[in-house]
DNA sequence: TTAATACATTTGTATAAACAAATATTGTAT
DNA sequence: ATACAATATTTGTTTATACAAATGTATTAA
């Protein structure tokens, strides 16, 4: 089996689930980062995350998270303070308004990568994600 | 089987080979989506290919070819002439000093290939395209 | 032949990303 | 205490991307 070929269409793939992320939120007026950044912390339930925690669950490891946030932060969907422990560090935190985008947004988002994943069987999904999964240790 | 998990484990496995091949090209000052024109130009064996053709083969239909492949003029590893048949039409080439760095680039990428994928046994890596290639239907 | 339409590529502009350097704070050794 | 290094985040700058509009060429219909 050939290396090329595997690579091709994995890259192919996600490209493709990208893609339709991005058009599912474009009326949203928010990124896919965005997007994923502000579930992150959600997923926090009310600890505050600092920057790292933040990069650290981001799929795309990126080099400015600073900015990224500050967009989250003119649409009011999150809020930074200093952290009064070590204020080297910043504390995030997902707001009232984040919560209540993100219940409408949210089965926007789950419905197409649903559209996507449908194309797979159950057994299928678990197969494809051991597979990914070898490949990112 | 949880459709996130999937979709999620896609996204980062896709941007993880992305990141090491990006890598093992920085040295050589080409991006992936430079080095993949520059392939699908080589893969064209002499005859000319314009720039819709070039961008059907691309991995991510991007919206600005054109200024992408204006820099692999600008490195001479590429050349643009008018179709004198049907002149709104460009042809593209690889130069010979594309096909010569090529014949360099080509091992490392592959190398940076193979480390990812030897992660996979070989029926693996055919049931992973399998997976994939669903995806994309 | 002219006007209208379609086609292929390019350009302008606004937004986003990458990378390095800078800032601010804390911890440590002298 | 003071200087030095380590940590966490931010800022400046350059390059890349997305999207819409513009350009130039070809095709079609009146």
């Amino acid at each position: 089996m050939n290396t090329k070929k595997v690579i091709i269409t994995l890259l192919k793939a996600s490209s493709c689930v990208n893609e339709s992320l991005v058009q599912a939120l474009k009326p949203h007026g928010i990124s896919l980062q965005q997007f994923n950044v502000l579930r992150i912390l959600r997923g926090q339930k009310g600890r505050a995350a600092n920057l790292s925690t933040v990069q650290e669950q981001m799929v795309n490891k990126m080099s400015n998270t600073t900015r990224l946030i500050d967009k989250l932060i003119d649409k009011n969907l999150v809020k930074r303070t200093i952290c009064e422990e070590n204020r080297r560090k910043i504390e995030l935190f997902i707001t009232e308004k984040g919560e209540e985008f993100l219940t409408v947004v949210d089965p926007i988002v789950d419905d197409a990568q649903e559209k996507i994943i449908q194309k797979l069987k159950p057994n299928e999904k678990s197969n494809l994600t051991e597979l990914l999964n070898k490949l990112l240790k």
